[in-house]
DNA sequence: GCAATTGTTGACCGATTAGTCAAAAATAGG
DNA sequence: CCTATTTTTGACTAATCGGTCAACAATTGC
C-alpha cells in the first residue's frame, strides 16, 4: 500500500527543493518571491504549499537540503574522508579557491541567511547556527586528527583553529563576491596554512 | 546667503541618517520598509524622498555614512593611529571581542549587504568592495609598520594577512552573531595573533 | 463504475510595497 | 504685504506581497 489514494505527484520533490535553494542562495529569503518560486520549479502554488508548507517552511527544508547537499558532501565528508586530517583540510582549502574564483560565486546559503533572519527570527538564526556548528565540528576532527599524527604543530590549538578555518570560509563567502581578484583568496589561504605549522 | 528662500527643513540630516542607519544595519536592506523610516525618523515620506531620493539613494547615503561614522573611526582611525602597529591591531582585536559579546550585534552593515545587493545590483556591490578594500589598506598600513619596526615577524606576508584579517573581521559578523560563545572569538582571535609571530 | 482521497489549476484576497500628487505651511527677498 | 521657493502633510496610486479558496483532474480501493 505505497500511497491510499489520491492524484500522484507530477513533480519530484528534491529537485524542486534544489530549484528554489539555487533561488534563495542568489537572491536572499526576502527577496525571493512566490512567483519566483512559481516560475523556477514550473509548479503552481497550491502544489509549493500543500508539498512544503508556507515560504518560511520551504525555507527551512532548503536549509536542510543545502547542508545535506552541499556542505555535507563537499566539507564534512572532505574532512572526515579516511587518510591524512592535513590533506583533507588542504583539498577543502583548494576547493575554496576554486569555488570563489567561479563566475557565478553566491557564498554560503547558510551565511548569507544570518543577516536576514538574525534580527528577526531565533528560531531559524539557531538552526544556522547548528550548521555551523556542524561545519566547526569537522575542522575539529580533521585537525585533531592531523595532530595525533604530527602532520601539523603539536602545540596548536585544534578547537581555536578549527572557528577559525570557519570564520575564514564565512568572511570569504562575503569578501570573495565583492573582491574577485584570486589573488586575495591565495592570501588568506596561505595565512590559513601558516596556522598549521 | 544660506538658502535662497523656502521653507526651513525642520530636521537634522545627519541626525536622520543615523536613525535610518540603525534599521538598515538591523533589518538589512529588503526588510526595512518606508514606513519603518518614516517611523523611526519621524519624517513623512516626502521630506524623505526630498531630501535624500528614493530609498536605494538613501541606503547609499547610509552606507556612506556609515563608513564615516563606524568604520572610520572604529577601524581605520585606530590602525592609523601613531606609535606602535600591532598595538592597534590588538586594540582592533579587543574591541571586535568586545563588539561581538554585545548583547545587540548585528554584524556589518557593509558585510551584511554583500549578500542582498550581489546578485542584482553590481554598481551597490562595487561600492561596498570599495569599502572593504579601504579596511584591508588599513590593516595592510599598520602590519607594514610593525614589520618596519620589528613589532612582528620579519617574514610577515602584510598584504595576505591584512586580507586575512579582513576576512576574519567579516566571518566574525557572521559566525559570532549565531554562536554567542564568547570562547569563540577569543579562539579566533587567538589564532589572529598567532600569525604575528 | 463509484466513492474517497489527493494534487493541480487559476482566480482571488487583504495587506503591504515603493513611490507620487496636490495642497498647506513656512521661510527670504522685495 | 506679496511673491517666489522649499518643506511638510496626508491621501493616494499601481504593483506586488504571501496566502487562500473552490472547482477540476487523477489516482486507489471497492
Amino acid at each position: 500500500m505505497p500511497g491510499v489514494a489520491g492524484r500522484p505527484r507530477s513533480f519530484d520533490e528534491a529537485q524542486v527543493l534544489d530549484q528554489a535553494m539555487m533561488l534563495f542562495w542568489r537572491k536572499g529569503y526576502e527577496a525571493t518571491g512566490l512567483v519566483d518560486l512559481e516560475q523556477a520549479t514550473g509548479l503552481g502554488r497550491q502544489s509549493l504549499y500543500g508539498a512544503f508548507g508556507d515560504k518560511r517552511a520551504l525555507f527551512l527544508r532548503v536549509v536542510e537540503r543545502y547542508f545535506e547537499c552541499v556542505l555535507k558532501p563537499y566539507v564534512v565528508d572532505v574532512l572526515d574522508a579516511p587518510g591524512s586530517g592535513r590533506a583533507n583540510v588542504e583539498r577543502i582549502f583548494q576547493q575554496w579557491e576554486a569555488t570563489a574564483a567561479a563566475e557565478e560565486f553566491h557564498g554560503c546559503l547558510v551565511g548569507n541567511s544570518v543577516p536576514e533572519f538574525g534580527a528577526k527570527d531565533r528560531e531559524l538564526s539557531e538552526i544556522l547556527g547548528r550548521k555551523l556548528e556542524l561545519l566547526e565540528a569537522a575542522f575539529t576532527r580533521a585537525l585533531r586528527r592531523a595532530k595525533h599524527d604530527g602532520e601539523v604543530s603539536a602545540e596548536l590549538d585544534v578547537r581555536a583553529t578549527a572557528r577559525s578555518f570557519l570564520t575564514l570560509a564565512q568572511g570569504l563567502a562575503v569578501v570573495a563576491r565583492v573582491n574577485r581578484e584570486p589573488a586575495f583568496v591565495r592570501g588568506v589561504l596561505h595565512s590559513a596554512r601558516r596556522l598549521l605549522d
